[in-house]
DNA sequence: AAGTCTCCCTGAGTGC
DNA sequence: TGCACTCAGGGAGACT
């Protein structure tokens, strides 16, 4: 499940294979993503070359050398890679873009909760983005983040996966998150103190940071951009550990459905 | 208007 | 062995 960390993993990987590269014939499975690919798309990206690659939140922008974007999401089970020409296609393949050496770039998505889709300009996307996303874990400024849990009574758990909120945590890292910070993750936005707030933050830091140093996490699907996977899902300490011992106190991680989503938490250590 | 719920999708796993 | 069922979850949109 792609989360800051894996698909920023994907984007480092790809950029070396992918940035100055000439993207030429596509082909599509018969299957539609989440986003319906629109005729057009095909000729207008055909020929032009890859200016560059960046992550936001759990977005993927490949710029090309036009100022047109392909923005990537990865979903579920989205997969991006480059690979020789020659190696078998899998099974859920939906787009391969021929490039300019016998090689493709591929998006592979079992589950089609995934998308990718065509700005020629790249303000239009930025638009559609800056009414969905905040700030990068990183940059957010310390009175926004302080200002947005004072200011909702969701738990935390609703309020770390709303990506207006923070870009790119996802339901790992939201656990790992508030596991690390010590914090109830039932506990309302506005019922945390500043100091709790400081240590929220600074634990999301922490896991992403890590997170990314171990190519992030493989629970069953993800690949990074070169097809090796994530190394992360071997330090976790609260998300799918329910019933084994709390790596601090012992006592067994339970599993609770916050915000739709399983929630994994330490009911002792975390308050 | 903020917050909650449902739906989309497939494969792995479980129980009978 | 085979079938029915549940579960995984990001984001869009509907609903309260």
């Amino acid at each position: 499940m792609p989360e800051l960390p894996e698909v920023e993993t994907v984007v480092r990987d790809l950029r070396p294979l992918l940035v100055g590269r000439e993207l030429r014939a596509i082909r599509r499975s018969k299957q539609a993503l989440r986003v319906k690919w629109q005729k057009g798309w095909e000729k207008a990206i055909a020929g032009k070359r890859v200016a560059g690659i960046q992550r936001r939140g759990k977005w993927i922008r490949v710029d090309l050398d036009d100022g047109s974007l392909l923005i990537v999401h990865l979903g579920m089970t989205g997969q991006l890679t480059v690979v020789a020409a020659s190696e078998v296609v899998p099974s859920h393949t939906h787009l391969v873009f021929e490039l300019d050496q016998p090689q493709e770039l591929r998006f592979r998505d079992v589950r089609r909760f995934g998308s990718m889709t065509f700005y020629p300009r790249a303000e239009e996307w930025e638009v559609v983005l800056s009414g969905k996303l905040g700030p990068e874990p990183w940059d957010m400024p310390q009175e926004q983040w302080h200002q947005a849990l004072k200011g909702t009574k969701r738990n935390l758990k609703a309020a770390l996966l709303d990506q207006r909120l923070i870009a790119g945590v996802g339901n790992i890292y939201a656990d790992e998150s508030c596991f690390v910070a010590g914090l109830d993750p039932r506990r309302s936005g506005s019922s945390l103190r500043p100091k709790e707030r400081d240590r929220l933050l600074d634990a999301i830091l922490m896991v992403l940071t890590r997170a990314i140093e171990c190519r992030g996490s493989t629970i069953r699907d993800y690949i990074g951009g070169s097809g090796l996977q994530g190394g992360y899902q071997g330090e976790f300490v609260a998300y799918g550990r329910t019933g084994e011992p709390c790596v601090k106190c012992g006592s067994p991680i339970q599993c609770i459905r916050l915000a739709g989503r399983s929630t994994h938490f330490c009911a002792r250590c975390q308050k």
